[in-house]
DNA sequence: GAGCACTGC
């Protein structure tokens, strides 16, 4: 029969052993009998319960069979039989499933019985928005397969290939690391089927990734697609992956293990959340049974202070009544918080104080990190004010800022969802019941509608099928920065410069600084600084010792600019390499500059590969100054004119008015300063701010700085000043030869620059 | 004279 011939497993015997006592031994192997997407789950039930195993054909350990018991009480595996029945019927399908249920381990292996992969050289992928998630998930995968992790089961984050070329079957990845694949390959050749988990998070490597593979999915009819999902936002997805909206693609649901969790609401609003806060948490350590506390914040300031509050009045509490109150810690938690002291989240409540005395317990005061990143067994109680910090994107500004917003009606039940882990628990919310039906939004709003998505250079940004399309301001904005960048033409068309730039895991300005920088002998620094700015700050100010770290940092300053400040700290780092202390005893974040120099290095790579020349201006000055220049080729749009005499500087076109940041290292106000990054706290400033110099500004992006675009004004009046200086010294253009001008921009080397007058 | 929700390539 035709389809024996396909039987995966005969087929990797040589043929003189077929129809031998060799095909005896391989009828009774575990994988016989199984057709290519055809498997049906009693035959993988069999084959979990073979002595071998399948894919290295070794006896199993007597470990994989422990955990398997493990694995067969998980919701998912109940409902194998459905599973198989749908996966085998259907191209694309959407999944719901609570935590607990087993499904990101899980689902990804039942997949690959079907596929059967590793017969044809092609790999189940499956991808998390997080690194430590994929690199977790994909070792216990391994483990429950028996394998080695690296080999048949591996991961792939940024910086780590945790997988073997030919034997890796089964990857897991962050989305990021699965989008990059897509751009050098767009049919995503190599993967059998993959699976989007943890779609409801919205990331914007997850949308985009949606919008390519529904495209995909038309001429690789092949390829199988899993949409997994927690919360039941599915519909959404199951319309978006339909087949021409009259049917939607099967929704597969699985049901999870979580505890149930009661909810309470305020009667009345909170006008002060915080202060809320503290009160729930002190009523819950008075009046409720044993259990830990994990009360949600906004930020790191908030939260040390909540902190310090609630173990104040708790440590009043215990010695006004120590009979009836036990004693309580209170942890913070957020991600800038350095590893070990995260780790404190999973210490002990405190002993009771004396025996028999009434127990300790532990709160927890987290950011968001606790909703989806980090779990906390143990967790009984929950408060829930109602907020995070979240990114907004103002596209008419063009500025990224974090405001304190309330949470969607689906962060709130995450948030709830974190109490019944180990047992049944309670969630306190600090909102009413009305306004959680009525003021909350549904979802929280996918990170493609808050952001300035320049930042991926997705081919057809205009006519591309989002699941959410960005608002149009947004999408001008981007494509607006890419055609000034020259990335797009005129048509809207990736430019061959646009090209090499989607390469780079990069925004676009620091993509083409890294190109343009050869011509100016200085990419080995652009590349230092494009690291450096890439990477969390590197400077620490703890706050005991502000004086002291103020005067480190002076000691690194570059006057000229910051930008030349960050190269100088990495040049100093990489010096004083010996020295394990060195950066603790400059107040600089270790952690940090090891990071950029990771980041580095993968960079260089990518300009090996696009042989962009890495060149060192060995004089100091020009050095300097050449460097200055480049940034200006790429952070054009990023400039500021002073205004006045009060330190004032006006955003070039935007018209924002702002001020040099504290933290910038510039010993004067000069004129014309290019900045990397706006800020808006107590008022708008500019950080990472260098010095620049107009003639850069108009020779390098003469289009933009055309004072015709500008209206009146100082910065206007200012670039005419300097044009008419400029026409003087070498006569006159006239339109046709700006046009000329133009038409030259286009065709040079890159198409990044030209030069508009003759040079000095 | 300020601060940094959280990820990711």
């Amino acid at each position: 029969m035709a389809e024996q011939k396909e039987n995966p497993y005969l087929a990797h015997l040589p043929p003189s052993q077929r129809g031998t006592g060799m095909q005896k031994a391989a009828e009774s192997a575990p994988l016989f009998g199984f057709l290519p997407r055809k498997v049906t789950a009693n035959q993988v039930r069999k084959t979990l319960e073979h002595d071998m195993n399948p894919f290295t054909k070794v006896p199993h350990t007597p470990q994989y069979k422990k955990i398997l018991e493990t694995r067969k009480k998980l919701p998912v595996y109940a409902q194998m039989d459905g599973f198989y029945k749908m996966l085998n019927a259907h191209q694309i399908i959407v999944m719901v499933g609570e935590t607990g249920s087993g499904k990101t381990t899980q689902i990804p292996q039942f997949v690959a019985f079907s596929d059967l992969p590793h017969t044809k050289g092609k790999i189940v992928a499956c991808t998390q928005p997080r690194r430590v998630a994929a690199m977790s998930v994909a070792k216990r995968v391994a483990d429950e397969l028996d394998v080695q992790l690296g080999r048949q089961v591996g991961y792939s984050i940024r910086f780590e290939d945790m997988t073997e070329p030919g034997t890796t079957f089964l990857k897991y990845m962050t989305d990021g690391m699965l989008l990059r694949e897509a751009m050098n390959d767009p049919n995503l050749s190599r993967y059998s089927t993959i699976i989007l988990d943890e779609a409801h998070e919205r990331t914007l490597a997850t949308d985009i990734l949606m919008g390519l593979l529904k495209a995909l999915a038309k001429t690789r009819p092949d390829l199988k697609i899993i949409i997994m999902s927690a919360t039941l936002d599915a519909l959404k997805f199951q319309k978006y992956f339909g087949i021409k909206n009259s049917s939607p693609a099967p929704l597969f649901k699985i049901f999870g293990r979580n505890h149930p969790v009661e909810v309470f609401y305020t009667q009345e609003p909170e006008p002060d959340y915080v202060e809320a806060a503290i009160r729930a948490v002190l009523m819950i350590h008075r009046a409720e049974d044993p259990g830990d506390i994990l009360l949600f914040l906004t930020g790191e300031e908030e939260i040390e202070d909540a902190c310090r509050n609630i173990k104040g009045e708790a440590d009043e509490l215990v010695n006004q009544d120590p009979e009836s109150v036990g004693p309580l810690i209170c942890i913070p938690l957020y991600s800038s918080l350095p590893p070990q002291q995260q780790q404190r989240i999973f210490d002990p409540p405190p002993q009771a104080q004396t025996p028999g005395g009434p127990r300790g317990r532990k709160v927890v005061v987290s950011t968001n990190v606790a909703e989806t990143s980090l779990t906390i067994d143990g967790i009984v109680y929950v408060v829930d004010p109602g907020f995070s910090k979240q990114k907004v994107y103002n596209p008419r500004i063009r500025v990224e800022s974090l405001l304190v917003s309330p949470i969607s009606r689906a962060s709130a039940q995450q948030r709830a969802g974190r109490a019944g882990r180990t047992r049944p628990g309670k969630c306190f919310r600090l909102y009413t019941e009305k306004d959680f039906e009525t003021e909350l939004e549904e979802q929280t709003h996918p990170e493609i509608l808050r952001s300035n998505f320049g930042k991926y250079c997705v081919r057809d940004l205009v006519r591309f099928d989002y699941v959410d399309a960005p608002a149009p301001e947004t999408l001008m904005r981007a494509l607006e920065l890419l055609s000034y960048l020259a990335a797009l033409d005129d048509d809207g068309n990736l430019t061959p410069l646009g090209s090499i730039m989607a390469e780079f895991p990069l925004d676009p300005q620091y993509s083409k600084m890294l190109i343009c920088s050869p011509e100016f002998q200085c990419s080995n620094e652009i590349l230092t600084i494009t690291a450096m700015l890439s990477v969390p700050s590197v400077w620490l100010r703890p706050n005991n010792q502000r004086k002291e770290a103020d005067a480190a940092k002076a000691l690194l300053t570059v006057p000229d600019g910051d930008h030349l400040t960050l190269l100088n700290v990495y040049n100093s780092y990489m010096q004083n390499k010996g020295d394990r202390n060195w950066a603790w005893k400059n107040y600089l974040s270790a952690r940090a500059l090891t990071q950029a120099e990771n980041v580095r290095q993968q960079l260089e790579r990518i300009m090996e590969r696009f042989e962009v020349a890495l060149l060192s201006t060995v004089d100091e000055r020009k050095r300097y100054i050449n460097i200055r220049k480049v940034l200006c080729c790429g952070f054009f749009m990023q400039v500021a004119h002073k205004e006045g005499e009060k330190g004032n500087y006006l955003t070039v076109k935007d018209n924002q008015v702002v001020g040099l940041h504290p933290s910038c290292g510039l010993d004067t106000q000069p004129e014309w300063v290019l900045f990397n990054e706006f800020v808006l706290t107590t008022r708008p400033y500019i950080r990472t701010v260098t010095d620049v110099r107009p003639e850069w500004l108009l020779e390098y992006a003469p289009v933009y700085f055309d004072p015709a675009s500008f209206r009146d004004g100082e910065t206007k009046r200012a670039l005419l000043r300097i044009t008419a200086k400029k026409a003087g010294k070498f006569g006159r253009v006239d339109s046709g030869a700006k046009k000329k001008q133009k038409k030259r921009a286009a065709n040079a080397h890159w198409g990044i620059y030209t030069v508009d007058f003759p040079p000095q």
